[in-house]
DNA sequence: TGTCTTCATCGACGTTTGTCGATGCAAGAT
DNA sequence: ATCTTGCATCGACAAACGTCGATGAAGACA
């Protein structure tokens, strides 16, 4: 999932600028799905803002008014789409972001430079990238 | 939906600094649900990539498998969720992007710069903000 | 060994979703 | 006025989803 594997194709090309063909479009469809919940949206929140980087499921369980396989489930769900990964150390797992995931959803959801500049009026304020 | 009325409070806190509190991830989770169908992600990424900036429906029933229903069904979710807006002129109706709903989105799923620093290594290639 | 705690999996249930055919509505054409 | 075309809405149905209680598995501890 989420493969980044086609060089510069599909992977950067943006889901504004060109068509997606079905399979791309199926595969995020997932990662899009797994953001569509809003405890899920919570859970991802609570774990990416976490400060050591990690948290515990015992502490993301009591925040909600929900049963404890339910969370499990939509830890899951996260985790199926790439947005999270955990680890069991002793008794306890935790969960941290994969950060790369969200990275190129933004990436994907991001228009070019040149095309925000119609709507808002801030180019002067961006050093150009690249060679200096 | 997607108010942007709060200032700089939840509009721009972004969702991996800080907890989102839950009414926010219900507003979120609408939009990022109407992303986690491929016929929507394709029907989205077609009108986002049109030259004109508009696209018929007519245009974008035959490019899928689907009957005519489904994809105003389709059509219907995305405009619901603030990503698109419609226009009727004589007998066609004109579909385009809402670039602030994306732009939007993608503030949401971005990292401060300094986060992506620990993960890549282009500290150098990046101009300061605001004060040169 | 046995017990306790933490978390995942299972099976079930009501709700939501994606899809269809049939129908309705608006606007040009005849 | 009538027909035709383009698109939305309606009603129905199977599949998927969110939730729960019950159960299972892994590890700590006595």
């Amino acid at each position: 999932m989420l493969d980044r594997g086609d060089g510069a194709g599909a992977c950067c090309s943006g889901l504004l600028t060109a068509p997606v063909d079905e399979a791309q479009a199926v595969e995020l469809a997932k990662v899009f799905k797994a953001l569509g919940d809003p405890v899920r949206l919570r859970l991802l929140s609570m774990i990416a803002s976490r400060a050591g980087g990690e948290v515990c499921v015992c502490d993301l369980t009591p925040a909600f008014d929900l049963s404890q396989p339910t969370i499990s489930h939509h830890l899951k769900l996260l985790r199926q789409a790439g947005l999270i990964d955990c680890e069991r150390r002793g008794t306890w797992v935790y969960y941290w972001l994969v950060p790369e995931t969200t990275d190129r959803l933004a990436a994907l959801l991001a228009r070019p430079v040149s095309e925000q500049e119609r709507v808002r009026g801030l180019v002067g304020e961006i050093a150009p990238v690249g060679r200096a």
